[in-house]
DNA sequence: ATCTTTGATGTTACCGGTATCCTAGATTTC
DNA sequence: GAAATCTAGGATACCGGTAACATCAAAGAT
């Protein structure tokens, strides 16, 4: 599946000492028609100009950030590439902070703290601008190492108390009750809220909550919600499974609230096997939280997660800060 | 959605100067600590240690990575990050370089190769220790300019001759082979191709021309490939809606064949409304490119993609050729 | 025609580390 | 007990740039 090319290593290119004593100018110059080619006489400019097309110069960065302060470098971590959530809003980072020269530095934690913290203290060490992190959740040492150092920091996905700097929620609690609201609404009253695993996934949980008290808030009584437990269990099949359980032994339940779609999309399939109608006999509602969300059919109700945005809007509060202006909180 | 922090600006940590001065030593002995801890006296090395915890020491590896000639970061470029396959891979060679000790920094091109090539030279000015691009297509600059620079150098995803250095491939034009030939071998005959948009996607392309060799090859006439243009239709709804088609214009095709599996899921969950059974009456079979792929049910056949795997082995042809390890052309 | 100003470039120092060489005291060797 | 060897730590230079200031010639002011 591999194969190795011959490794002719050249060494790095040029530095800009070489390019200036070809052009018979100085570093300082070569610097100048760089970064402010208004202040060089255009012939000047042009001896230079040659001089880097001819060595290939590529400017180092890492030299003008130790001079400058600045590395040009976003971090961001997340707990997993592997969930279009996550990559969406990295993308949506990567966009906007590419688009002001800055660069993108990324790690995963695999959703643990302990792992985060020491990326934290790795990606510290390469000096980042900014740092934008997932979730509000963090080890009291990662907090504190971060608040003293005084970075630019935006926590995403979750809205609360102290956030270490900047905050680009989403209120996952908010997001179930208007799904909630919004079933109920549609005639719906024994809707059962079946949850994925709740471990170390704060979002399932504030999810779960945002049901009841959608719930209470409208008369009705929270049935108890069903968790699926198997970390390896997000299947269609999965979905599937649970509805035919429900349609066995809860037949009094009328709509199904999954809090991933690929359980939603796993009943939808099911429900025609057994000729259930959805949304007539069932409600299904699910969260758009996998790249399935955005192939999935109409049939089925489903909440929008602006995740791109999310990371856009992080990446924007970043530039701001960066730039020195002032930072609205904002919706 | 967002809201600000107080923004109070401690200013970056303290200078391993600082640290020297408090611990009573000069950097020298401070980088020693650090780097061979081991040729310090355990005295020396606890007063130093003090003295960094005090003042939350964080070494500044940017600086050191100047002396050193290594930055520690390993780029990549991927089309996108908003598929999971991209995604999976990044996340592939994240995991393997993170434990050596190194940072990745992303970006994505927007599937564009100029784009691409504007990002190459950005990141070159980053003095990445390695680059890992996807595909294969890349400008004649691209490949001049990385050449020259001998940085290591990985493409992912496609197998060629010219490789700019080392290559983790996956031959899309022998997977699409190899399940057409199954689907043969399960005694399918008129198979019907589809394909997503093959703009600026060689990967459609070479999956059409190991379907069609693979019915040469079995003395079958290949049917014209079907092309779904619509760049935003990779939908389920677009499956369903190809089947419908197909069940209605060409009954004779007995097995489907996608290019993407949210065409095929939709296909299956389309052809139970319509009462064909899948896989007796009709065959359908796509490939495994997006996370839906990882949660489908078996009644579908697919082609399984190793974008995890690919990652990792690229990572691992990296820190292989980075540790001067000769890499070997390998399977 | 002399004194200022202005603009283009050069000089110097420094960013925060590390490689390399050097020194002085401790330890070993004969 | 003197010479040889080690060892811990210091001194210096340098990585590849940039900020800040100095310089000098051309241009403008009086």
């Amino acid at each position: 599946m591999s194969q190795a090319g011959n490794g002719s290593r050249v060494g790095p290119g040029a530095t800009m000492a070489e390019v200036a004593a070809r052009a018979g100018v100085t570093k300082m110059t070569v610097s100048r028609v760089l970064r402010h080619p208004e202040k060089v006489t255009p012939l000047t400019r042009q001896r230079v100009t040659e001089a880097i097309a001819a060595l290939a110069y590529v400017p180092n960065r890492l030299a003008g950030g130790l001079t400058s302060g600045a590395s040009g470098l976003v971090a961001a971590i997340v707990p997993t590439l592997r969930h279009s959530l996550f990559a969406d809003t990295l993308e949506g980072v990567s966009d906007v902070i590419a688009a002001a020269g800055l660069g993108l530095i990324v790690s995963s934690s695999g959703y643990k703290t302990d792992v985060e913290e020491s990326q934290v203290r790795s990606i510290l060490e390469r000096r980042p601008d900014a740092l934008v992190l997932t979730g509000l959740t963090h080890t009291a040492d990662t907090r504190t190492l971060l608040r003293g150092f005084g970075l630019p920091v935006v926590e995403t996905w979750e809205t609360g108390d102290e956030p270490i700097d900047m905050v680009v929620g989403y209120s996952n609690r908010a997001a179930a009750a208007a799904m909630t609201a919004e079933l109920i609404g549609a005639g719906y009253r024994r809707i059962l809220f079946v949850n994925g695993p709740s471990r170390n996934n704060e979002r399932a949980r504030h999810r779960a909550e945002g049901y009841r008290a959608a719930m209470r808030q409208a008369g009705l009584d929270p049935l108890p919600v069903q968790v699926v437990r198997d970390e390896a269990a997000i299947r269609l099949e999965t979905g599937a499974r649970v509805l035919r359980a429900v349609h066995a032994e809860q037949p009094e339940v009328d709509a199904l609230f999954f809090t991933s779609d690929v359980f939603a999309v796993g009943a939808v399939l099911e429900s025609r096997k057994l000729g259930i109608k959805v949304p007539e006999a069932l409600g299904v509602a699910g969260f758009h939280d996998l790249e399935i969300g955005r192939v999935v059919s109409p049939s089925l109700t489903t909440v929008q997660i602006p995740a791109l945005e999310i990371g856009r809007k992080a990446g924007a509060l970043l530039l701001d800060r960066l730039a020195g202006r002032a930072v609205a909180p904002s919706a």
